[in-house]
DNA sequence: TCGTCATATGAACAGATCTTCAACTATGAG
DNA sequence: CTCATAGTTGAAGATCTGTTCATATGACGA
């Protein structure tokens, strides 16, 4: 049973976990900047001034989650998000938040309940 | 300073705070039952097969972040999203998940490295 | 007023989660 | 082989969070 319209509790519960994993501000970071070429991590460590560590234990939850992929390239791991699908919901996602609202009207006006 | 391009770090908080509201399964089922028309929360607790007290502990979280709006109309509180901009963000999110990808190719097939 | 329905709130507990530290593996250079 | 660099992993701890239970508030009807 479904609790709204279009969308099933199954996929409710992975929208959630989705969401679950950019919920920390650290991860979050980690995942932006991922956003555009594959970088290292040791790149990553320094842009986000988290621990190598920590980086990484990151890094292993998202790539758990598909939401990044992982390359090798000598001794460096380069990680970019997982495809193109998850680079345009995300990316997206950050777009609705980042600007103060924009193309906002079509049904600007409709029901209102009442007093 | 920003860690990725058109965000900063400021925005990354504020965004990573409304990912971590909707990355829990039971308060992401509260919020998809307030996509449609006004409603009240016994029956979103109906709907969501969750307890009257845990919903409206969750709808606290979710009015003081302004994603839901309430409105009392005699005994009881109806419950909206907050504005045409949340509800857009929201709504896109759910789809993109929800989906089962759509416009996916262009780099799907490449270098895997994982061991 | 009293009683009841609809919500809200506070305390408390269990379980999850973020972070750090130390140790470990893997790759390449000398 | 040995060493240094890059990354990963596991354990441990402090903190946070979801949930429940009991109690309180608000609104309406009798």
């Amino acid at each position: 049973m479904s609790v709204s319209p279009s969308i099933t509790d199954d996929q409710a519960i992975e929208l959630a976990d989705m969401f679950r994993l950019l919920g920390d501000p650290s991860r979050l970071r980690v995942v932006l900047t991922c956003l555009g070429a594959p970088i290292c991590v040791s790149d990553i460590a320094t842009l986000t001034r988290l621990s190598p560590s920590l980086v990484s234990h990151h890094l292993r939850l998202l790539r758990a989650a598909r939401i990044l992929r992982a390359e090798r390239l000598g001794k460096q791991v380069f990680y970019t998000l997982a495809d193109h699908h998850v680079r345009c919901t995300i990316t997206d996602m950050v777009a609705h938040v980042a600007e103060p609202a924009e193309t906002i009207d079509t049904d600007a006006a409709d029901v209102n309940v009442a007093a």
